[in-house]
DNA sequence: TATGCGTAGT
């Protein structure tokens, strides 16, 4: 044996070292596609590895496998480059530890450009725009444009638009990147008339561009089929995107025709049409697409697998997930939850104990679940919970927040005791978690305990409190905590005014409601946002007052959506305006075309109003758009 | 050869 050693050694190292580059080159391919097992199995019999086949290994870990084995393979590496520190960042960013990243990124021997960015980008996917630029602020020397691009884009997300183009001034050479960005989160954001006018200032354009303004158009297709014709080159990204407008549309038969007229199909083409079918009901002819389908996609199999789901044919689904050669994170939450709306908990928990990688989806399903049919256990959740020790208090927001959607009040109550025990109420994160739950199951008295009992409030848990207030009707309170709020000097966000606006449309404080609202931007220089608009439009409405709520939205600045018509339509019906009422709705099933409850107020309205006629075109209307109830609603289909 | 994901699935 170590004869043989030697001469292997001796022999030719050129040999050696190119069969470490073919196992580190396979390694890239199975940490790429997913193969996790393969992957390991690999990495383990290698006789030798270096500093990139650790590299490959970890970054198949960070991405498919649970942090903790990604951290632990970290700290065993024998060396360390910088992509190795920069590949652990990524993976603590992508599982939302944002300290762990920094502590990482504060301990690394060197950074490169990468690795500023990464932080950057870290912070602003956790929301927290202020660290993301301090980071960008402190890069050494000329700052790259990609650590530009990242901070613009986290701004542009945010809706924090002057400061994204403030940003993209001050930048050496603002490349085209830099300008999609923002274009990005107007039209993802802001509605289509504020992005047409940015888009048109724009010094050039590219692919990226022309095809965000498409995807923008979505569902308004004579709008999208005009750009379309305009575009100067269309991809397959284009294609895509139109495709996508008549599947949201579930206008099946336009999108197979534009399927079959593309220049070329890719895996995402492919995987449209088949989700397509699945939303418009038509299992048989996804399940068609999905066999004639060139391409092996968990993401369209995941889409049919849904369906299956939707209809109850839990064997048809556990065949396709049993098939799948790679799978992910969604298709497990899929399958998961697929089985607890199917009231089959220890089927659900069976795979949930499976799964690796499981992520804040996988346990808000199971915790849901268990609420769902009445039970909770919970002293075994929180062994479980021992992998990832430092998620606890996501855990723990994650069951508040289940709790309060499903209005659980004793079991979460049971959460409460154990977060007290446990010595987690310290953290804002679940007091804060725990607040809303409270105040979400009417409990408001009990909310505002844990406000007073919890140690440090940040503006999130004076948010909680005040919107609590105000979603429990008692808007003076609501204003009561605001007020002192700004006499504790902590200054109210976009949140807190929604919180307050809507306390004075409950209370019916009409006056204080205009004053806060015409005096958001001069006192508090915030902006108003559709959300806002909402609440006025609501607070109008509920006065009477419908004329001056449809000249406000019609003086909006942005696009409004779907909550500013929606709370116009409710209004509406409460006082018996038809004509308003249809031109709402109209304009909330452009918006959103498969939620039932619009075309079921509407068809309500016009059959209130007498109009028999309206109400019966409304129910077909329903049936004729294929629009779905809600699974769990649908009853035995 | 390894890292900042334009479009698809919970």
């Amino acid at each position: 044996m170590a004869a043989a050693k030697v001469t292997a050694s001796a022999a030719a190292p050129a040999t050696r070292v190119s069969a470490v580059f073919r196992s580190n080159q396979e390694l890239t391919r199975l940490a790429r596609s997913g193969q996790l097992a393969a992957a390991r199995r690999l990495f383990e019999e290698m006789p030798r590895r270096n500093v990139v086949s650790y590299n490959a290994m970890l970054s198949a870990l960070a991405r498919h496998g649970p942090l903790a084995d990604a951290r632990r393979l970290f700290d065993e590496m024998p060396r360390r480059n910088v992509i190795s520190w920069n590949v652990m960042i990524t993976a603590c960013s992508h599982h939302g530890h944002v300290t762990d990243a920094r502590e990482l990124f504060d301990a690394m021997p060197a950074r490169d450009d990468f690795s500023w960015t990464l932080m950057v980008s870290c912070y602003t996917r956790a929301g927290e725009l202020g660290l993301a630029r301090e980071v960008l602020d402190r890069m050494p020397g000329e700052k790259c444009a990609a650590c530009y691009n990242a901070m613009i884009s986290g701004y542009a997300k945010n809706g924090r638009f002057d400061d994204a183009v403030t940003l993209l001034h001050e930048m050496p050479v603002p490349d085209l990147v830099s300008w999609n960005s923002v274009l990005a989160g107007l039209t993802r954001n802001e509605g289509m008339s504020r992005s047409v006018q940015f888009f048109n200032e724009m010094p050039e354009k590219d692919l990226v561009s022309w095809n965000l303004m498409l995807e923008g158009y979505a569902g308004r297709m004579n709008e999208a089929r005009e750009l379309f014709d305009r575009m100067p080159e269309r991809n397959v990204v284009a294609w895509n995107a139109m495709l996508a407008g008549y599947v949201h549309l579930s206008h099946m038969e336009e999108a197979y025709k534009l399927f079959t007229e593309m220049p070329d199909q890719n895996s995402i083409s492919w995987t449209t049409m088949v989700s397509g079918y699945v939303h418009a009901g038509k299992l048989q002819e996804a399940k068609d697409v999905l066999n004639k389908m060139p391409f092996d996609s968990v993401t369209a199999k995941t889409a049919l697998m849904h369906g299956y789901l939707r209809s109850r044919r839990i064997d048809d689904a556990r065949k396709l997930f049993d098939g799948l050669a790679v799978r992910d994170a969604v298709c497990w939450n899929t399958m998961i939850s697929g089985y607890v709306q199917c009231g089959m908990l220890d089927e659900a928990m069976v795979l949930f104990q499976q799964m690796l990688n499981k992520d804040m989806v996988s346990w808000n399903t199971m915790i849901a679940g268990y609420a769902l049919y009445g039970q909770m256990p919970l002293q075994h959740f929180m062994h479980m919970r021992r992998d990832s020790k430092r998620a606890d208090w996501s855990t723990y927001a994650c069951c508040f927040s289940a709790c309060a959607n499903l209005a659980a009040l004793h079991v979460g109550r049971q959460f409460h005791s154990l977060v007290v025990r446990s010595g987690h109420i310290s953290g804002s994160f679940s007091g804060n978690a725990l607040i809303s739950f409270y105040a979400k199951c009417g409990r408001i008295l009990e909310a505002r305990q844990v406000f007073d009992e919890m140690e440090r409030h940040d503006i999130v848990s004076w948010n909680a409190l005040i919107v609590g207030y105000a979603s429990n009707g008692n808007g003076a309170d609501a204003i009561l905590v605001f007020r002192k709020m700004e006499a504790n000097d902590i200054r109210p966000d976009e949140v807190t005014l929604v919180g307050v606006l809507s306390a004075c449309s409950h209370a019916g404080l009409i006056d204080e409601g205009l004053h806060f609202f015409n005096s958001m931007t001069k006192l508090y220089s915030l902006k108003p946002v559709a959300e806002h608009y909402a609440c006025m439009v609501d607070l109008l409405g509920r006065a009477g007052k419908l004329r001056e709520a449809f000249e406000l939205v019609q003086g909006m600045q942005m696009e409004p959506n779907a909550g500013v018509w929606g709370a116009l339509l409710g209004a509406c019906r409460v006082h018996k305006n038809h004509e308003l009422a249809q031109l709402a709705a109209e304009k909330l099933f452009q918006l959103e075309p498969r939620k039932t409850s619009n075309y079921v107020l509407l068809s309500n309205i016009s059959a209130e109003a007498g109009n028999w006629n309206e109400a019966e075109k409304v129910r077909f209307l329903i049936k004729e758009r294929n629009v779905h109830k809600p699974p769990g609603l649908a009853g035995s289909t």
